[in-house]
DNA sequence: TATATAGCTGCCATTTTGTGTCACATTTAG
DNA sequence: CTAAATGTGACACAAAATGGCAGCTATATA
C-alpha cells in the first residue's frame, strides 16, 4: 500500500503550489511551518517551482513576502479527448446562444484548448462542428411539446453521430404514434431548446428529421454510413447558420 | 547557473509523460534507454505518474509496451482565474439550456475544475452562481425585440456585477426612451436568448428589472453596495430556478 | 507445450539528492 | 538604525532514488 503521493517531495511542491494559489500574500516563515520544514528548504522548493514556469512574486522587506504573480493560473486541467470535443462544441454555441456575458475569457479557453490539439485532433473537430447546426429559436408551440430526454438516448445517438453509426431508434411522431425505425444520424440541429436530427430514414428511404425529445429509445448499430453532403439537407431547414470555432 | 530543469527526477517525469503523450506504443526497456535509466527506475516512474492520476495503460507479453490510456492526448489547460470563473459559470448555464447531448463530459470537466480551484476560489464562485438564475423561455415576443449586446457593455456590467459595484448606465425603454441611471446589479437573470438585470434603482429609489440588451452605455464606478437577500427580488421572477453547479 | 517477450514487485548495497543549521548579503518599511 | 523579509552559499547528515538481481504473472508465437 501506498503512503500519500508518491514521494513526499512531490506532494509537498504540489501542496506548497495550491497554497500560493489561494492566499494571495504568505512569507516564507509561515509556508515552511504549514509544510514542516526549514525555511532553507523552502527557499529550495519555490526555485523549483519557479524553474517550472510558476510566476511567484516577491517582496523584501517588512510586510513582504511570496505570491503567485497577478493573473495567475488556476491549475493544470488535463482533459480527455472526448471531453475536449464536447468542451469546444460547447463553447461554440454558447458563443451562439449566450449573449456575451460571462463569455469574453471563452474565447482564449477555445484558443489555448486549440493550440493544445493535434491537427488531427483538430480535423476530427472541424468534421463534427460543421455536422452541427444551430437555429435561431424555437416556435412556441414546440416550447410547449419540449421535454427533456434522458442521457442513455443523448449517449448513444452522440456515439452514433460521431462514428458516422446507423442508429435504431423508437420514435414518437407528432400524433404520438410510436415507430421503430434505423436511421443515419448526418447532421445535428439545435433550436432551443430542442435538438433534431437530419437524418436518412431507413424505413421510408429518405430524408427526415426527428426531434431528439420524441426518441423514446435508442441504440447505436456497428453498420457505418457514408455522409451526405450538407445541401441535401437544406430544404428542411428554416434558419441554415452553422457554428463556427 | 541551474543545470536543464529543477531537480532532475521531476524533469524525468515531465519528459516520460510527454514521451507517453506523443507516442502510442512504448516499452519500458525502450524508454529506459530514453532516458537514460534502468527499467527498474522508470517502473519506479510509471508509478509515481499513475498515482499522480496518469490512466497509463500497459500490455504484458511479446509486443506489449506501455502507453496512455485510449483516447488521451490532450494535454494540460492552465487557466486564469476569470476564465476559470467563466467556464464554471457558463458550464452550469449550458447544463440547463442545452438538452444532454454534447454535455456528458461537461460534468467531468467541472469536477476536474473544482478540485483545482482553492476553498477561497469555489467560495467565490458559489456566491456568484447564486445570483445568476435562469429562465425557463422568453416570450415571443421578447424574442422578436432581442438585439445583440456590445462586448464592451457586457465587460462593464460583468465587471460591476462580480465586483459589487454601481454601475451608470443609460437605458432605453419599452417606449424607446433613453434615461440616465446609476444602478446596483443585484442579480442576473438569463431567459434564452436575454439577459436581465435585477438591480436597485438609485433613480427611481426601488426594485427593478433591467434588459441587458437595452442598455446602449454602461460604466462600472467605485461605489460597492452591500448585496440584498434574493427574496426582496422574487416577485420580479416568473420561474425561479437558480443554477446549480 | 515450450520459449521468448514484456510488465511488475521485493530486497539491498550504493549513490545521489534533499534537508537543517548557520553565516551572511540585500532590500524595504517605519 | 532596526526589524522583517527575501535570498544564497557551505557543510554534515538524513532520506530518497537508483541499479542489480531474483522471481512473479501474463501474452504471443513457434
Amino acid at each position: 500500500m501506498k503512503r500519500t503521493t508518491s514521494s513526499g517531495h512531490l506532494a509537498r511542491l504540489d501542496k506548497l503550489e495550491s497554497m500560493l494559489k489561494s492566499e494571495d500574500f504568505l512569507t516564507v516563515r509561515a509556508l515552511s511551518h504549514a509544510l514542516h520544514v526549514s525555511t532553507r528548504t523552502l527557499y529550495r522548493d519555490i526555485n523549483i517551482l519557479r524553474d517550472r514556469g510558476l510566476p511567484i512574486d516577491a517582496d523584501k522587506g517588512k510586510g513582504g513576502g511570496v505570491r503567485l504573480h497577478r493573473s495567475w493560473g488556476v491549475g493544470k486541467l488535463s482533459l480527455t479527448e472526448e471531453e475536449a470535443v464536447d468542451l469546444l462544441l460547447s463553447l461554440a454555441m454558447s458563443d451562439r446562444l449566450n449573449s456575451p456575458l460571462f463569455l469574453e475569457s471563452l474565447q482564449s479557453i477555445k484558443y489555448k484548448l486549440l493550440a493544445l490539439l493535434s491537427t488531427d485532433q483538430k480535423r476530427k473537430i472541424e468534421n463534427l462542428r460543421s455536422r452541427v447546426l444551430i437555429g435561431s429559436s424555437a416556435s412556441p408551440s414546440v416550447h410547449a411539446s419540449y421535454e427533456q430526454s434522458d442521457v442513455p438516448i443523448c449517449s448513444a445517438l452522440k456515439q452514433a453521430f460521431i462514428s458516422k453509426l446507423c442508429l435504431e431508434v423508437s420514435y414518437e411522431d407528432e400524433n404520438k404514434r410510436e415507430t421503430h425505425r434505423v436511421i443515419e444520424p448526418h447532421y445535428l440541429y439545435f433550436n432551443t431548446p430542442v435538438w433534431y436530427i437530419f437524418a436518412w430514414d431507413h424505413l421510408r428511404m429518405d430524408f427526415r428529421v426527428f426531434r431528439v425529445d420524441r426518441m423514446k429509445r435508442s441504440f447505436a448499430l456497428s453498420a457505418r454510413f457514408e455522409l451526405r453532403p450538407k445541401q441535401e439537407f437544406e430544404h428542411l431547414i428554416e434558419t441554415d447558420s452553422p457554428i463556427s470555432l
